[in-house]
DNA sequence: GACATATCCGAACGGTCGTACTATTTTGTC
DNA sequence: GACAAAATAGTACGACCGTTCGGATATGTC
């Protein structure tokens, strides 16, 4: 699987600890999502595993650096799955309806049970403050300003309005995601996947340069393209 | 304060017990807002108010029980400074309006230092199943649907579109606030109230009946007024 | 194969959790 | 003031928490 079998190499390939190590964080992932990130617990997670808890333990040498592998985990796995992707997709309106899409598909994921971990963090963590609480912080202004960053693109190109509020587009995307994970996973409504989009579009129509529609999206001439 | 001095009556009027039960109560809604449910410890609570724990606990009867009972005086309060005042207020758009805003000054009240208990409720319960998350989920559709119910009535009285969904219009105002506690409570963005304030005005002039604008509010007749 | 080191386990620590029992005190009624 | 009931305290329990430490075991290098 990994690079070479009789290649350990000087500073290492990939260690066996270095393996359990992922493979704790996969399954904590997982695990925090559903329990929440107090509520995760070391024992629990090493008998899922089938590990000591202090063989475990000993790949972090803390509770709250186990939380912060986590976090770190789901951040880059975040930008893998709904960032990355949506760079790929033309600048302005495209791409950011790919990021929308993409961020309510991560949050659907299988790989995360209990939803994204930085929602959940959002509301868990909000009022105790540390190092947890100021990575998601981050990472949730990071994202953030993705958004409002491909919002002020498509502003750029033409897509959006010239006089658009970029940030409070960021703001009133996440509104949509949060009213989304509050009826999907608590209300266990069905519909919550077709309100969200319906809100998403909604949004998007008010933020579309004038005389732009959606199914006639070369109206508008890019006002600045070059820079 | 109560009744009588010298009348305890046969069911009693106001036992010694229940005095302290609601002191525990009122003070762990506090505690919970900002801690958390699960993070909630009787000890903790006994410390607080200087009782025994076993005293404390006596009141109630698990702490499932006490969770409830947290819960229900949470409810209780909403709708005494939020749900009421806004029926005292005429209907139709005033209505919905007054629901909103008294709707964010609860969350922001100073009895609920983390904020409204069912927000932080919904994320931090949705993956636990049991009567609390039961509670909860009952609670939060009942408010949806007041939300609802006051967007219909204002259909009715002329001031919101006759197509509006209703529905969709709660969920909305769900994400709307979401995200007004997503960036003050964790974000601590000074902008917050503006923020939600604006998004919810956008909202607004969506839903209105054509021809009608927040300053010429009587431009549409109503088209059902009886009834 | 020898050896150093990385990895993991077992046991144990002090603490806190929710809960159960038994006293003791306080309250309300006569 | 006597007396029953209600309210509170005290103590203890088993379970689990995060963490420590010393020793067993596996891994990678020579």
């Amino acid at each position: 699987m990994a690079a070479s079998a009789r290649t350990p190499a000087k500073p290492r390939a990939r260690s066996k600890g270095e393996q359990t190590r992922e493979a704790i964080l996969a399954h904590a992932l997982g695990l925090a999502t559903r329990i929440g990130f107090e509520g995760l617990t070391i024992g629990r997670l090493a008998e899922d595993l089938r590990m000591s808890k202090s063989g475990l333990f000993a790949h972090f040498r803390s509770k709250e650096a186990l939380q912060l592998d986590i976090l770190r985990m789901a951040g880059a796995r975040m930008v893998e799955s709904v960032v990355k992707p949506a760079l790929a997709v033309p600048r302005g309106e495209p791409r950011v309806r790919a990021l929308f899409e993409r961020w309510l598909a991560w949050e659907q994921s299988p790989s995360l049970p209990g939803g994204c971990p930085f929602m959940a963090a959002s509301f868990e963590l909000d009022d105790r403050p540390g190092p947890v609480r100021d990575f998601v912080v981050q990472n949730l202004r990071d994202w953030m300003d993705t958004l409002a960053g491909a919002a002020r693109i498509a502003v750029n190109e033409g897509h959006f309005r010239a006089d658009l509020d970029c940030e409070q587009f960021a703001h009133d995307c996440q509104g949509i995601g949060l009213a989304f994970v509050h009826a999907s996973r608590l209300m266990r409504d069905p519909r919550a996947h077709a309100r969200a989009t319906l809100a998403f579009e909604t949004l998007l129509q008010r933020c579309r340069a004038p005389g732009r529609t959606a199914s006639n999206p070369s109206a508008a001439v890019p006002s600045g393209r070059r820079r």
